[in-house]
RNA sequence: GCUGACUUAGCUCAAUUGGCAGAGCAACUGAUUUGUAAUCAGUAGGUUGUAGGUUCGAUUCCUAUAGUCAGCACCA
C-alpha cells in the first residue's frame, strides 16, 4: 500500500501496521513528539492499524489540532483520578472546549470544593508519571452495555445509540470510558495542564434535572502556552471592569438595587461622550430619534406579545385601576410613532434610533457587573423599508458597524442565525428571501458569515456581531434582526407607488448592544486606561510648589477647560512624586508638570499614562496636540 | 432560579483548636514647600452584611436571609 504523506512524500508501506510503527519509521524523532495521527482528514489514535492507501498527518503536541486531543484526555485524566478519590463517582460526559475541557461528575452527597482541586491535580500528575496506558475498545451495543451495567449514565448514553453501532471506549487503569476519541496513547503525555475551577451543572444542561458537579481545567502542549494561558486569566482579572470601576470613580452598585448600576461623575463623562459619539454617527447615518415613555400599559405588550411571553421578567405597576409595565424593549413604543402618521413608498427606508433604557428582570445568578444588569441603555434603531431594500440597507449597516467597531480596535465577526426548525412564524418562501438578503450583504461587504442553522428568533433570521477585545476575549454586542411578526401584529403600511397599502419590512438593530455592557467590554479591553477622547480625566496638573506655582496652575486649568478639555488640578500639599504616581494610577493621559520653568516660558512639561518621558511645549502647542488627538478620536 | 465560595474600617486584607477585633493605604490634624511612581509624626475610624440560635463567652460553630463572585440554566 501506498502512503501519501503531508510533505509531498510517499511512502509504500506494509498493511497492518499501526501509525505509531509508520512515525517510528519515518524517524525516532517524529513517533517521539506525535499525539495522534489524522488519516485522509480524519484524527485516529497512533493504535490505528493501516490497511489501505491512505493520507496520513503527524499531529504534534505544539499543534493547534492537538489542543482538542490534549484536553479531551485530560479529561479523562481527571475522572480517573476522580474515581481514585471519590471510588463512588458516576461519571456523565467530559469533552474538550475552546478553553479546555470539563467533566461532569454525579458524586452522591459528596462535595468537590476549590481548594480540592489541588488534591485532585496531585492525583492527576502521579497516573501521569507512571504513564498509565491509554487503550482504545471497539464494542457492539450488547458488549457495551454488559461492560457499563451498574453505570447508569453510561447505560444511558449507549442506549440512545444506534443498534449496529460500533461503540468506542477507551480504557486506562481501571477507568474505562464511552469515548470517540482519539486519544493521546499514554497519561505520561499530559503534563501541562491545571483545574481551573469546579461549579454545578444541570444533567443533560436542562434546568428541570438534578445539578452534577462540573470540573473545568485546561492542558497545553508545553510549558510556556500553560503559563501564557494563566497570566492571560490573571491580566483579565486585573482588567476586571467591576474592579477598576471602583478604583477609577465610574460607577458602582448598591444591594439596595441589585442589577441597577449607579453611574458616578467620571462614569458620566465616558457614557455622555460615547452617547453624543453615536448621535453624530447616526446622523450621518440619516437616522431621526425618538424617545419614547419608559412605561405603557398592558395593552400594547399584549399586542406586541410580549405580555405573554416574558410577563414574569417584567416590571409592572397598577395605576388606576389599570396595569402598566416598564418596557422591556423599545419596538412597541417605537412602532407607536411610526403608525401615528401615513408613511409613503418614498420616505423609506425610514432610520428611527433610540438611545432606549429599558428594565428586565434577570435571575439573580445572571448578575454580573455591567455585562448583565437589569436596567440598561440600548443604543437602539429600527428600520423600516420595503423587501427589496433590505439588501443595500444590510449592506450600509454592517458598514457602519465596521466603521465603530474599527475606532474602537476591535475586530469582529459575523454569524447569520437563519430559521428555527419549528415555531417559527411567516413562510419559508419569505425566511429564505430573508436569510439570502442578510447573507448576500454580509457576502457584499466583503465579510465572511458562520451559519447557525435553526438558531433564528421565531419571527426573523439574524446577524451577530461577535467583537474581539484586546485580550482576545470575544463578545457578542451588535445585532441585526429581521423581524416579520411585529409589522404584522400592529399592522403596520406604508402607501407604495399603486396607492395601495403594504406591509413594511422591519430590521431591530443596535451596535454597542447596551451602555452598561459595551462600557464594561471598553474599560477592559483598554484596561482602564483610555483614549484621549473617552478619557474621563484628560489632563492633570501639578504645580511643583503650591506657593509659587498655583495661581499659574489654575490659569492653565481654566484655559485648557476653555479649549473644551476635561483637566484636574492637583494642589494637594504632596511631594510630586505622590502626586505623580497618583496621577498615573488613576490613568490619567496627560499629566503637566508647572514649575518656576514652564512659568518662565509659558510653556507645559507633560508625561503620558505609561511612558516616563517628559515632553515641554508651549501651551499653544499643547492644546494644538490635544485637539489634533481628540479630533481623530485617538 | 440552581450548585459552590465569599461578605471584618472608605479600599486591600489579618485575627492560633471559640477567649481583649488588627495592619497597610485612604481620610483628618500638625510639621515639611517639594522637579517626575509613595516625606514624617499624630488622630479618628467597627453592632465583623442582616436576623436568630448554641455557649460563661461567637468574627470564628449552627439556621435563616440579603448581596457579591465563579459556573449552570436563562438572555425577547
Amino acid at each position: 500500500m501506498k502512503v501519501q504523506l503531508l510533505n509531498g512524500d510517499s511512502i509504500q508501506w506494509e498493511a497492518g501496521h499501526s501509525l505509531a510503527d509508520l512515525a517510528a519509521k519515518i524517524s525516532p524523532s517524529l513517533r517521539k513528539k506525535t499525539l495522534v495521527g489524522k488519516v485522509n482528514g480524519a484524527l485516529k489514535d497512533m493504535s490505528f492499524i493501516l490497511q489501505d492507501d491512505a493520507e496520513v498527518e503527524f499531529i504534534t503536541a505544539d499543534s493547534i489540532e492537538a489542543f482538542d486531543v490534549l484536553n479531551h484526555s485530560c479529561a479523562h485524566l481527571l475522572a480517573l483520578a476522580v474515581k481514585r478519590r471519590y471510588p463512588h463517582a458516576k461519571f456523565w460526559v467530559g469533552p474538550a472546549i475552546e478553553e479546555g475541557f470539563y467533566y461532569d461528575i454525579d458524586l452522591g452527597e459528596d462535595v468537590i470544593r476549590e481548594e480540592d482541586l489541588l488534591g485532585i491535580e496531585q492525583v492527576m500528575r502521579e497516573i501521569a508519571k507512571k504513564g498509565e496506558p491509554i487503550s482504545r475498545l471497539e464494542l457492539s451495543k450488547a458488549e457495551a452495555l454488559k461492560k457499563f451495567a451498574g453505570d447508569p449514565y453510561k447505560i444511558e448514553l449507549i442506549e440512545g445509540l444506534p443498534e449496529d453501532e460500533i461503540i468506542s471506549a477507551y480504557e486506562q487503569g481501571d477507568f474505562c470510558d464511552l469515548c470517540r476519541g482519539p486519544h493521546v496513547e499514554n497519561a505520561s503525555l499530559l503534563k501541562h495542564f491545571k483545574l481551573l475551577k469546579v461549579s454545578g451543572a444541570y444533567y443533560k444542561g436542562d434546568a428541570k434535572n438534578k445539578m452534577l458537579q462540573r470540573i473545568y481545567g485546561i492542558c497545553f502542549g508545553n510549558k510556556e502556552a500553560l503559563e501564557q494561558h494563566l497570566h492571560m486569566l490573571e491580566e483579565a482579572k486585573k482588567r476586571d471592569h467591576k474592579r477598576l470601576g471602583k478604583e477609577l470613580g465610574l460607577f458602582m452598585m448598591s444591594e439596595f438595587g441589585p442589577g441597577f448600576p449607579f453611574w458616578l461623575p467620571k462614569g458620566v463623562v465616558l457614557r455622555r461622550i460615547l452617547e453624543e459619539y453615536w448621535y453624530t454617527e447616526h446622523e450621518k447615518e440619516g437616522y431621526q430619534f425618538i424617545r419614547t415613555p419608559i412605561m405603557l400599559n398592558q395593552e400594547l405588550w399584549e399586542t406586541s406579545g410580549h405580555w405573554f411571553n416574558y410577563r414574569d421578567n417584567m416590571y409592572t405597576s397598577e395605576i388606576d385601576d389599570r396595569m402598566f409595565a416598564i418596557k422591556p424593549m423599545n419596538c412597541p413604543g417605537g412602532i407607536l410613532v411610526y403608525k401615528s402618521e401615513l408613511h409613503s413608498y418614498k420616505e423609506l427606508p425610514l432610520r428611527v434610533g433610540e438611545l432606549g433604557i429599558v428594565h428586565r428582570h434577570e435571575a439573580s445568578g445572571a448578575l454580573n457587573g455591567l455585562f448583565r444588569v437589569r436596567s440598561f441603555t440600548q443604543d437602539d434603531a429600527h428600520l423600516y423599508m420595503r423587501e427589496d431594500q433590505i439588501e443595500s440597507e444590510v449592506i450600509r449597516l454592517i458598514a457602519f458597524i465596521d466603521r465603530v467597531y474599527s475606532m474602537f480596535g476591535l475586530t469582529y465577526t459575523i454569524e447569520l442565525s437563519t430559521r428555527p426548525e419549528s415555531k417559527y412564524i411567516g413562510t419559508i418562501e419569505v425566511w429564505d428571501k430573508a436569510e439570502q438578503a442578510l447573507e448576500k450583504a454580509c457576502l457584499a461587504a466583503g465579510k465572511t458569515v458562520k451559519i447557525n442553522p435553526g438558531d433564528g428568533a421565531f419571527y426573523g433570521p439574524k446577524l451577530d456581531f461577535h467583537i474581539k477585545d484586546s485580550i482576545g476575549r470575544v463578545w457578542q454586542c451588535g445585532t441585526i434582526q429581521l423581524d416579520m411578526n411585529l409589522p404584522e401584529r400592529f399592522d403596520m403600511t406604508y402607501v407604495d407607488a399603486d396607492g395601495t397599502k403594504k406591509r413594511p419590512v422591519m430590521l431591530h438593530r443596535v451596535i454597542f448592544g447596551s451602555m452598561e455592557r459595551f462600557l464594561g467590554i471598553l474599560i477592559e479591553h483598554y484596561a482602564g486606561a483610555f483614549p484621549l477622547w473617552l478619557a474621563p480625566s484628560q489632563v492633570r496638573i501639578l504645580p511643583v510648589n503650591n506657593t509659587f506655582h498655583e495661581e499659574w496652575s489654575r490659569q492653565l486649568v481654566d484655559q485648557l477647560q476653555q479649549a473644551g478639555f476635561r483637566v484636574e488640578l492637583d494642589a494637594r500639599e504632596e511631594k510630586l512624586g505622590y502626586r505623580l504616581r497618583d496621577a498615573q494610577m488613576h490613568k490619567i493621559p496627560f499629566t503637566l508638570v508647572i514649575g518656576d520653568q514652564e512659568l518662565a516660558e509659558n510653556s507645559v512639561t507633560y508625561r503620558r499614562y505609561g511612558d516616563a518621558a517628559q515632553v515641554k511645549c508651549s501651551v499653544q502647542e499643547f492644546i494644538l496636540l490635544l485637539q489634533a488627538k481628540v479630533e481623530q478620536k485617538q
